[in-house]
DNA sequence: TGCGCCCAAATTGTATACAATGATCGACGC
DNA sequence: GCGTCGATCATTGTATACAATTTGGGCGCA
């Protein structure tokens, strides 16, 4: 419970992290309610205050956000759903733990889609879409300088998701955002060192490649930038087990 | 309530339809309860049996299967989350209605998700994958020979799985299961003739490519085919609006 | 007769009570 | 002392009751 959960959504009414505003897919959940422990949770989660394996039990969640456990059940299965959250029958939810498999297969997964997104973005690019890349790479360098890690992942998230939202194939973009998701739990549990310069020059490559609308180059550049993502990950050493292992004994991922 | 929703679970049981029997993704629903009715309904709209627009109201169905509203909710959440069913606040579950616009998304997704998928399967196809999807189209054979449109309609979907199955990526072959169920409404709403015969032809050319390795032959020959299948379409003329008007003047789609 | 308002029926949204399952801790026997 | 068995406790699974919202019809009025 020392984990703050941003009851009454300041975090997301001030729209600060934008991977939690471009959050919601928008016919799964149909109450408020609902959606509003489901954006907490996914905020939480995102933003690395609820580490992977962290247990999520459904009262406790009801009495934190002032709603029965059903809504709170709600919006677990839809987490859930996105691979962000895993249920067990009869045992409950936790933040999904990510095996070193699952994590070759959702960058595998990304290598596919974004490229392609990538060059179609770079086609349709308008000027108030490059603004707002150019806006959010700004915010990213920003973070970097800070020191603020935590916070230049979620942007880096989100800077793919704006790629992808360029790109006007909103069924791939819902996938690349589950995809997101499920990288940014991956990265909390493989992440290797923050090596965040060469991300930032990805990055920045990659803007101007849409800007200009080499499709081709833009593609290329993504695919790059994700093997080399997933070259800064340490996905060998440890065995599935051994990641909940160590949240146990170090006196347990959810308190 | 005519359209028979097989409740003692005799469709799944004895796995006749293939597409039914892939369709569970395993993280989601918790209790058995809510996968059977998944499953039911899933089968049931996959099938054409509850067409686009049909209303599926709580109670009836879990009086229907005999289960509380609670676990019926559960069941309808994920669907909607695959977006088989359309779910409004406070007005209930129907089965989805893609307009012209979504199909055309879900098949450029289907375009950008599956020739890639095709080249891993012909990459690592196995003599029990390819006897399998020979299978498959020998099935496809005996049931457009049978004039059982219908069931080609879902082993074609199912042989697309098939394929995604092989291919050792199982977020992208998840990815491609929800693109074929929707899929499966679209043609419901917009399939313009049975010319069937080109698929099948298409079908095997498919299954010959992956059967010899060639991998880059197998990811034309999927591309060509999903052309095909999109313009097979008509999607045209009619507006979102008058699919439902035709429903409800037809009698309304759900009796 | 046509229009608009209000009430009632139906359906969903939410909460809570109860049942069932699994986990933890203690005691007993070996 | 160790292992195993059993009971209590916590947590989830399910059903049902109640509240809120919407839809459709009927009534009244212009």
């Amino acid at each position: 419970m020392s984990v703050q959960l941003e009851v009454d959504g300041s975090a997301e009414a001030q729209d600060s992290s934008p991977v939690a505003g471009a959050s919601a897919g928008k016919g799964d959940l149909r109450s408020p309610k609902a959606k509003r422990v489901y954006d907490a949770l996914l905020a939480a989660i995102l933003d690395h205050r609820l580490p992977p394996g962290a247990r999520l039990p459904e009262d406790e969640l009801g009495s934190l956000y002032g709603v029965s456990r059903t809504v709170v059940r709600a919006a677990l299965q839809a987490l859930a759903h996105e691979r962000v959250v895993a249920i067990e029958a009869n045992r409950g939810a936790q933040v999904a733990e990510p095996t070193a498999e699952e994590a070759r297969h959702v960058f595998e997964a990304r290598s596919v889609i974004e490229p392609r997104l990538a060059a179609m973005a770079a086609a349709l690019a308008r000027p108030k879409d490059i603004a707002h890349l150019k806006r959010h790479i700004a915010e990213e360098n920003a973070a970097l300088a800070a020191g603020d890690t935590g916070r230049a992942i979620a942007l880096s998230g989100s800077f793919h998701l704006a790629i992808a939202s360029i790109s006007a194939q909103p069924i791939l973009a819902g996938f690349v955002r589950e995809l997101i998701s499920r990288s940014s739990l991956i990265i909390a549990l493989y992440w290797r060192r923050p090596d965040t310069i060469c991300e930032r020059h990805a990055h920045a490559a990659l803007g101007d490649a849409i800007a200009s609308g080499e499709g081709q180059r833009a593609a290329d550049l993504m695919m790059s930038h994700l093997v080399d993502l997933l070259s800064g990950l340490d996905l060998r050493p440890r065995r599935q087990k051994e990641g909940r292992l160590q949240d146990l004994l170090s006196g347990g991922g959810e308190r």
